[in-house]
DNA sequence: GTGAATGCAAACTATTTGCAAAGGT
DNA sequence: ACCTTTGCAAATAGTTTGCATTCAC
């Protein structure tokens, strides 16, 4: 809902707490899952995940990393995303606005902000399909310093 | 390397010329997968192209598919996008330019043309960072008129 | 105490690899 | 004729599902 709180990644608690209200209880996985994420500097995949959250709460197994990623997704958290090797990322819905530059030499991924800049595009495409633009991702290929 | 030719998708035969000149043999296969790929609306996944070019070249298997895939894409002549479901998808790496509406509701997806409005933001990142920037993916979600 | 959530095993899907046979030049 | 490419089968990686057990409330 509030568009405009771009200062910072929404801290872990607070995701905590919008899950608790949601009526979804506060187990010791997801409390796992999402402190790791909201704690990574960057997007992790869920094999990433399992191994952090691990020492969080050792019982923990991959599925239901699975299966708290999916959650959180739904309940818009933390973003999907598209990253080599391996294919899906996940990211907290706070800071990052979806925009990653990917090397394609080394598959280093550095994140950048900035998603205003791509409002007017948005606008102008949603007023000419009617689509209802809510989420946007813009991966940006190339060579990094290193590898160019 | 040209890359002022955005009037139109590069034609299936010179895609497949392209092939030849890099050494590759022009067998019926991969003239099977070109062709499907330069002549549909649409990116096709894997499993697409396999079914769409087995009247061309009824002996292919989907291996094949994925191998030719993945050298075209390797000569930068399709381009893989990121889909659901199912993740993977190919476009000519011609006229669309990575620009994608998808539904979140219907899954439907709309190409949209426009890249140039990203260039200026492209130049600021690229010297941000340092990155030799080559291609990007736009992808845009929400909802499609009819799921609105 | 009760129902939601977990973890394992197993199923399933997407993709890759080994290798003998077929095909292009 | 030679060497690339193919197609099958099998291996591998990523992800989901069924079900008995555990845990938060």
């Amino acid at each position: 809902m509030n568009c405009h709180l771009t200062t910072g990644i929404e801290p872990a608690s607070q995701a905590l707490t919008r899950l608790e209200e949601q009526g979804y209880r506060l187990t010791r996985p997801r409390q796992a899952v999402v402190r790791c994420l909201y704690e990574a500097s960057s997007w992790l995949r869920p094999e990433d995940v399992l191994e952090r959250a691990r020492p969080l709460c050792p019982s923990l197994g991959l599925v239901t990393v699975y299966r708290t990623l999916g959650l959180l997704e739904e309940l818009g958290l933390v973003r999907r995303i598209h990253v080599e090797p391996g294919c899906h990322g996940y990211a907290p819905a706070g800071l990052q606005h979806g925009h990653h530059l990917v090397c394609r030499s080394c598959h280093q991924v550095l994140e950048f902000p900035g998603s205003e800049d791509l409002d007017p595009l948005i606008d102008k495409i949603s007023r000419k399909t009617g689509f209802l633009v809510e989420g946007h991702v813009l991966e940006l290929t190339g060579r990094c310093p290193d590898c160019r």
